[in-house]
DNA sequence: CTTAAGTCGAACATGAGTGTTCGAGTTAAG
DNA sequence: CTTAACTCGAACACTCATGTTCGACTTAAG
């Protein structure tokens, strides 16, 4: 934490976090939000907003960033590694869909707005969480091997973000997304 | 279809149509596609564009009308009521999937574009078939009743989106599409 | 208390998309 | 062939988002 950089003053730090707070919000609800729309919603003038992030782009960066790292703890967490394949998997459900489903969309918007090359391998970090779940599955017979292991991982992410669109649409309650999700996936995913 | 309306000349028709076509393709790829860009796309000049459709809006709800129009067709064909609801499943899956997912598509741009209120009725007249081939599946007992109907629908629509992404990012091939699709929903849905 | 760091509103420059108007040129239809 | 329908490029007015600059004001830190 306490590196050799400039140090800065402890409000700056604050505002730093409201905008990236703000800005994970409005990206995810609604992608084309502009800067003024951030500055507002972090209660903070758009000079304030440049002079930390000079560009849109650099701010969608940090926030991508930010989450990323974010996911990658929630997943840790979840122990992926323990236990049978498909307990981690619930755990995984259980804990992460939010976090998950946050990945998600900020990589969609990224994707458009960044080009798909420049994060690749920021995505992976994350995705092979799920990838590695799966695959481990598949070795300890429990996961199917009859579809390719990317196009499971591609329908837990799609449920995924149904489920939590599901979430904002008032059509399911947040505390129920983890089981019904788990109850569609499961079968879906077994052997 | 000889209404007595206007008559028009016969290149109107022409452009008309090509404008439609392009709108739908361009609409589907690329959401915030310009209107400059359509016109181009049809191979159209822009005050032609906009003799015909007065605003990005119309467009928007000409070829929204459009393709809902013809993705009722492509279901009827499949004829939703024939045979075991499992069967009819798998034939709309085969038959539909690709007109289903440009559905799926227009819909999420109109709903950020038009809001939510606009289409919620046109956009019944596509989903409540797919609605009603799974509740009579839940009644003759092949899908589950343990989740809402609702769901399931969902669950339909987003796989559907899932896979037509995985078409379009080259990661999976466009025949392959169908029988992954019906390989991961049918024991996701089934009780 | 002093000062450097940070904030903020107002104003400006730029670029891109939307929609309109004009007028000249094409093209289909009778 | 005549005419009305249609096309199309150029130019304009308007709005909205992005960044930048200026200068005055506030606030944290030593």
């Amino acid at each position: 934490m306490a590196t050799t950089e400039t140090r800065r003053r402890a409000d700056a730090e604050r505002n730093i976090a409201a905008i990236l707070d703000a800005a994970l919000v409005l990206f995810t609800e609604e992608p084309q939000s502009s800067m003024v729309a951030i500055a507002r919603a972090a209660g903070v003038g758009r000079v304030t907003l440049y002079s930390h992030f000079p560009s849109r782009e650099v701010l969608l960066e940090a926030v991508l960033d930010r989450t990323i790292a974010e996911a990658g703890e929630v997943i840790k967490k979840a122990a992926p590694e323990e236990g049978s394949a498909t307990e981690a998997l619930r755990r995984l459900l259980r804990t992460s869909w939010h976090a998950l489903n946050q990945h998600r969309k900020l990589f969609d918007l990224a994707q458009r707005e960044l080009g798909p090359v420049r994060l690749r391998q920021r995505h992976r970090e994350v995705v092979d969480h799920v990838e590695g779940l799966l695959t481990r599955g598949q070795e300890e017979g429990v996961i199917r091997t009859d579809l390719p292991t990317n196009w499971l991982v591609t329908t837990v992410y799609g449920l995924l973000h149904a489920a939590a669109d599901e979430v904002n649409t008032g059509q399911l309650k947040a505390e129920e997304a983890a089981d019904v999700l788990e109850a569609t996936l499961l079968p879906a995913l077994r052997s």
